[in-house]
DNA sequence: GCGACGATCTCA
DNA sequence: GAGATCGTCGCC
């Protein structure tokens, strides 16, 4: 489990991070339906009056509370009519920052995970980009404020076992898909990996 | 009360 | 390159 201190810090201290950490949602039948990514890509959003591109930036709503919650809690918001996008609060109780959780490898119940995003996707897209993640993670509004932290939670935030995380390289660069604060370089990536949705300067659908 | 737009994805 | 699709928030 994630130590709710480390995701006290502030959140451009603890997104980086959080690569390389697993996001676990437990499932029926016994735990066969479980699914777990291995994050490889994140972005980091600041909390009230610091970053005018965080959902808590004018402080709170009925929408943001779940980043008022204080570190460790899921914030999960729905965008542009269709997707879920998953965050974990970090920061100090009611600061409200909160880092997005863009992409990972899934690291178990690769079977179910195929069955909610399509037969044909290839492994390495079962988890690349934010609503993605979410579908492979069988996660929408419902999970909104659960705490990862707490073991007895259907969805938990664990430190991976591979010790190979410890090395694994990371960049970092602007963030996907806003308008405002675009020049603060608080994304975070995996340098290398497949599963990464967008790599910096590479059209992702290049070759369609 | 209303209107604009969004931390995206997919297909053309 | 554009459309889907609807909740949220800012502003009238």
């Amino acid at each position: 489990m994630v130590d709710r201190a480390l995701l006290g810090q502030p959140v451009d201290i603890v997104a980086p991070q959080l690569l390389g950490t697993v996001v676990e949602h437990r499932g029926g039948e016994g735990g066969r339906a479980s699914v777990a990514v291995q994050i490889t890509e994140v972005e980091a959003y600041a909390g009230v009056g610091a970053d005018p591109a965080s959902h808590a930036h004018r402080g709170p709503t009925a929408r943001n509370a779940p980043m008022f919650a204080g570190p460790g809690h899921l914030y999960v918001y729905f965008v542009y009519g269709r997707h879920w996008c998953l965050n974990v609060v970090c920061g100090p109780v009611g600061e409200a920052s909160a880092v997005l959780l863009r992409a990972g490898e899934v690291v178990r119940g690769r079977d179910v995970a195929r069955e909610r995003r399509g037969a044909l996707i290839a492994d390495h897209e079962l988890a690349r980009g934010p609503a993605n993640l979410a579908v492979a993670l069988g996660l929408t509004g419902k999970a909104n404020g659960i705490d990862l932290v707490d073991r007895s939670s259907v969805v938990r935030l664990r430190s991976s076992r591979d010790a190979a995380q410890t090395f694994l390289e990371v960049a970092c660069g602007p963030r996907v898909g806003i308008t405002r604060a675009v020049d603060r370089p608080w994304r975070w990536w995996v340098e290398g990996d497949p599963t990464v949705s967008r790599h910096p300067g590479v059209r992702r659908d290049a070759t369609r």
